[in-house]
DNA sequence: GTCTATAATACGATAGAC
DNA sequence: GTCTATCGTATTATAGAC
């Protein structure tokens, strides 16, 4: 079986292999998930490893240690979602449209990382968000802030306190992904992650934060 | 210094006082902040014990292990949040009244137990909500579903699906809490767990879903 | 750059004295 | 009912071969 040396490498089959961008992203994608599920001190170098089909002491080698590898982790998605939200342009767009955008735009991010918002969950609740300060998060909760400001000074949007109502619109972008293995529990006929589930979540949000700022 | 055997034993000072009941309710008290912090996995027994002044063979003594404790904590909660639901009589209220009355009491619990809601999201990402099946949650949301359900017979609420919104209020009024820690350092000026910080989301939590939800 | 082997520590659980 | 002491295992991190 070919495989390219950039794509996957599976745990058994491939080791000695020398690709170190390859070795450190698999690190990554292997973290990211054990951090999510078990926050910085819960989580266990060795499981990484074994995800990323490498050794403990290629993570060592690569990041120092936990620590460091835990920055790594996140400052991807702190840059990433920031991204996201500059090339929407919502600033161009009256302000129910970019609204409307940007829940969009959230959700679809949500669904396709489902296990990040754990992430922040944990460094928040394990340490008071002390690496979470290291990312750009000011600048990012600021594109959603200015929407809502753009839409009270037109009038579009009622009186409301933009910073509190940016909080209220990812509360409902995100719980529904973050609860989900407990959720599925009450309705499990319904496989609440599916397209056509998840689009419908979408408008449901879109229909209620609309509504709800609407002057 | 006096000090009721009921109330709480400070680590260091009193120990070898036999007082079952105290002892089981200071382990649990102690077990609910670190599991939240760390999930069944990641809590630490000796942790646990440090904090509610007792031994790690204490806690085995009464919760036979690990996993026996966890499933006690789980339990506390569960049944909490359905008496308090039930106790609130909301099928006595009309739905908007019933909805906002819900609204405020939701938050007002999390903001009594800010630990709680990461109690279960460590449940679903570390167990895929294993022991959140045990407890009768879909029995805690058929409250909220009911007022929505009302409201769109009466047709002071729109169209919309109830659970899909059911989803959509919790996450309004927990992610508040629940992220408070990483969302503190946004706004470092604003203590945003002050009295009159929380009674300000909970009325613009008020405001966004009943303008949200209304036909 | 990657591996194996191992040192050093941390943790869950139990036995047995009081 | 509570404590001290300890066993066995799991985990982070490093040293050194390839």
């Amino acid at each position: 079986m070919v495989r390219s040396a950039k794509t996957k490498r599976s745990s058994n089959s491939s080791r000695q292999i020398r690709d170190p961008e390859a070795t450190q992203q698999q690190i990554l994608d292997a973290a990211e998930e054990e951090f999510s599920k078990h926050g910085l001190s819960g989580a266990r170098i060795e499981a990484i490893a074994t995800r990323a089909g490498v050794t403990t002491a290629m993570i060592h080698y690569y990041f120092e240690n936990k620590e460091g590898l835990y920055k790594t982790v996140l400052q991807r998605p702190a840059t990433e979602c920031h991204d996201v939200l500059h090339e929407l342009n919502l600033e161009n767009l009256p302000p129910e449209e970019a609204l409307k955008t940007l829940i969009r735009a959230a959700i679809a991010y949500e669904a396709a990382h489902p296990r990040r918002g754990m992430l922040w969950f944990q460094e928040a609740n394990q340490n008071q968000g002390k690496y979470f300060k290291l990312g750009n998060w000011q600048e990012t909760f600021a594109y959603i802030i200015k929407v809502l400001e753009r839409g009270i000074a037109e009038e579009t949007f009622r009186q409301l306190d933009p910073f509190v109502t940016c909080i209220q619109i990812i509360g409902i972008c995100t719980f529904y992904f973050n609860a989900h293995e407990n959720i599925k529990h009450i309705t499990p006929d319904v496989d609440r992650l599916s397209p056509e589930m998840i689009e419908k979540y979408t408008q449901a949000a879109v229909n209620l934060i609309l509504a709800g700022v609407r002057a």
